[in-house]
DNA sequence: GTAAGATCACCGTT
DNA sequence: CAACGGTGATCTTA
């Protein structure tokens, strides 16, 4: 009860309960538009730049590298060090994390020749591969203490430089066929090989029966290959895996795809078709399965009792994105044979979910109506119909209503600072020919797949914008275009209100945007008392900021939209990218929030606010700290 | 609808 | 007996 975090240093949540009282038969956004109260609240701190220092995390010795950003950033940290420009006290902003991790591999047949080169910028780096993944976690002491910590950890990060790189091989093809002919690639493949060679493997080398370390229940993965890498099912094509254990084959795991029409049972109860006699082949006339690889497996699993692993590959979203998710263990009960549809003698399995494990998010979702039924609703839509998709309010916790505050779609920008628009390019089609796009030219290529997908983590991205002539479904236009996913804020257990979305999101795609008030960084300080919704932006265009003698800051306290939601966390699944599209400031840029990984329904969705430790202080130049309760793993417990 | 594809169990040979 | 290579199987993937 009074561990809350959203309310800080003196405030009691009776107090703020209190408080929120007297606002909460106003919906939000309606009325007393000045009247603005905060969810939490921080007393004065001071930022530092983001920087990454020689506690930079790498996945393993010389395969990972990591980029920090350009030279100018180490010139604005050693200024700023050195006492240059920074005050004793100045408010709390949160900044876009500008560290990465880069996944380097060289050409085949070049290795030899550049030699001793790994890992490090070389001339020869130029004929290399390579991508730059965000990173999970600012520095090692978030990656928590004990061994299944860091296995978690290090299950996220592999997970997320294989989709890196598979982003990154459909941007090379894509740029190739220049959206002509259809993608023939096979890039699970290529990733896997690319990881592969650097070790990035994980729990391949035995057979592991029961859970797989790093691996929860409610993970998602785009490709069977993905199931490989980590562990969960090694069979790239074959639904049943089994090994010899004491003479005896048994079962470790099955992906359950929908192949054999196999049922999913609410209660936990699967029926699973066994594998073989030509079932899948058109080639080869049709056979009694047999009672022999997986099918063995399984069926002497009935007796032996050992959990399998179920893996289910499915369209959740009832769209157009199969995707494989871990459901858990479960028990074989049960095996017999019937006739399947070509007349063939078929084996089917019963296996029954292994009671007390978390349920998979889908199941909540399902049992609701999507926009009217949720439990606990209190507001059917925060943004007052200003976005396309309604933003639910749900609170299950107590009876508090989401604070008071002006929903806006754009950033309102004072009057003496009217940003106005960069030359666009001349395409006519979608973007699809980097080389003649001119918007592509500034990103070195288009930053997004045709899937609407980031490809990877940059300094600054270049959208197209007002006065391009491209149409409106350019590729190279994706963040202006806002929330595509149906998002909802809910009253969290210890951390205030949060966000997360009712449908799975991929790795890549955007999120939302941090809308609110553009403010001078001076104005800023002077607004005190609501810190905690500011954000200081054109952190990595410093050499500009400083040029013009101040930098810029977000408020999104009177003014904003479900960016100012959010919370902070020390393994996030989202990050923040700096993007233009509207104006050529490069003081200004929108900050853009983008999945760092594959985010499953009702997972919360998060960033790093990336304040820095001990380097905040209050009036009385004494140390601030602020307790984090993102509860991730490997969390220090501090936000600064 | 089809062909390429990676990996492993299995089996036979060295 | 270990190590290696060939073969067949496979609820993939574009």
């Amino acid at each position: 009860m009074a561990t809350s975090s959203s309310v800080l240093d003196g405030h009691s949540e009776e107090r703020m309960l209190r408080k929120l009282s007297a606002y909460r038969n106003y919906p939000p956004g309606v009325g007393r538009t000045s009247r603005f109260f905060p969810v939490r609240r921080v007393s004065a701190v001071r930022d530092y730049p983001p920087f990454c220092g020689p506690n930079a995390l790498s996945l393993s010795k010389g395969d990972v590298s990591k980029g920090n950003g350009t030279e100018e950033r180490k010139r604005e940290f050693d200024f700023l060090a050195r006492g240059g420009g920074s005050k004793t006290v100045m408010t709390a902003r949160k900044s876009v994390n500008h560290s990465w991790m880069m996944l380097v591999k060289k050409k085949e047949g070049n290795a030899s020749s550049s030699g001793g080169m790994d890992g490090k910028f070389s001339d020869a780096h130029r004929y290399c591969y390579n991508v730059n993944v965000p990173l999970l976690c600012r520095d090692n002491l978030s990656r928590g203490n004990s061994e299944a910590d860091v296995t978690r950890n290090t299950v996220r990060e592999i997970m997320r430089c294989f989709q890196a790189v598979c982003r990154k091989l459909l941007q090379e093809e894509e740029a190739k066929l220049k959206g002509k002919a259809k993608i023939r690639r096979r890039i699970d493949l290529e990733a896997a090989k690319i990881l592969k060679k650097e070790g990035k493997y994980i729990n391949s080398g035995k057979y592991i029966f029961g859970s797989v370390p790093g691996v929860e229940i409610g993970d998602e993965f785009d490709y069977r290959m993905e199931l490989h890498l980590v562990g969960l099912h090694r069979n790239l094509q074959a639904g049943i895996d089994y090994t010899m254990r004491n003479g005896e084959h048994l079962a470790t795991s099955i992906v359950a795809s929908g192949g054999y029409n196999d049922e999913l049972d609410k209660s936990g109860l699967l029926i699973y078709s066994g594998h073989g006699g030509n079932v899948m082949s058109r080639k080869k006339a049709p056979e009694d399965q047999k009672l022999e690889r997986g099918n063995l497996a399984l069926k002497n699993s009935i007796k032996k009792k050992n959990p399998v692993r179920v893996i289910r590959g499915a369209f959740f979203g009832g769209g157009s994105r199969r995707t494989f998710v871990y459901d858990g263990l479960y028990e074989v009960e049960s095996c017999w044979q019937e006739r399947g549809p070509h007349g063939k003698m078929i084996f089917k399995f019963q296996l029954r979910r292994i009671p007390n494990q978390p349920e998979l998010p889908w199941i909540e979702l399902q049992n609701s109506n999507m926009f009217t039924l949720r439990k606990g609703l209190c507001v059917a839509d925060i943004s007052n119909g200003k976005e396309a998709l309604p933003i639910l309010a749900v609170n299950t916790i107590d009876n508090e209503k989401p604070p008071i505050f002006e929903y806006i779609t754009r950033m309102i920008y004072p009057s003496w600072l009217q940003p106005t628009p960069s030359k666009g390019c001349n395409c006519t089609d979608r973007c699809s020919d980097p080389t003649t796009c001119s918007c592509a030219g500034e990103n070195g290529g288009i930053p997004f797949n045709h899937t609407g997908c980031i490809v990877e983590v940059k300094p600054l991205v270049y959208e197209c914008g007002p006065s391009c002539k491209c149409p409106p479904d350019c590729y190279n236009r994706v963040s202006q275009n806002g929330i595509k996913f149906p998002l909802e804020i809910y009253k969290t257990d210890k951390r205030g209100w949060g966000v997360r979305s009712l449908r799975s999101i991929p790795s890549g795609r955007f999120v939302c945007e941090y809308i609110g008030e553009l403010l001078e960084d001076k104005e800023a300080e002077e607004r005190s008392g609501h810190d905690e919704y500011l954000f200081d932006i054109g952190g990595n265009l410093i050499k500009d900021a400083l040029d013009s003698g101040g930098g810029f800051t977000i408020d999104a306290a009177r003014f904003g939209n479900l960016g100012r939601f959010f919370n902070h966390s020390c393994a996030p699944n989202m990050y923040a990218q700096n993007v233009l599209y509207d104006h050529g400031d490069h003081r200004i840029p929108h900050i853009m929030l983008f999945a760092a990984e594959n985010i499953p329904p009702l997972k919360e969705l998060t960033y790093d606010y990336n304040y820095s430790k001990d380097e905040i202080f209050d009036s009385d130049a004494n140390i601030k700290k602020k307790n984090c309760y993102c509860g991730s793993v490997g969390c220090t417990g501090r936000i600064y």
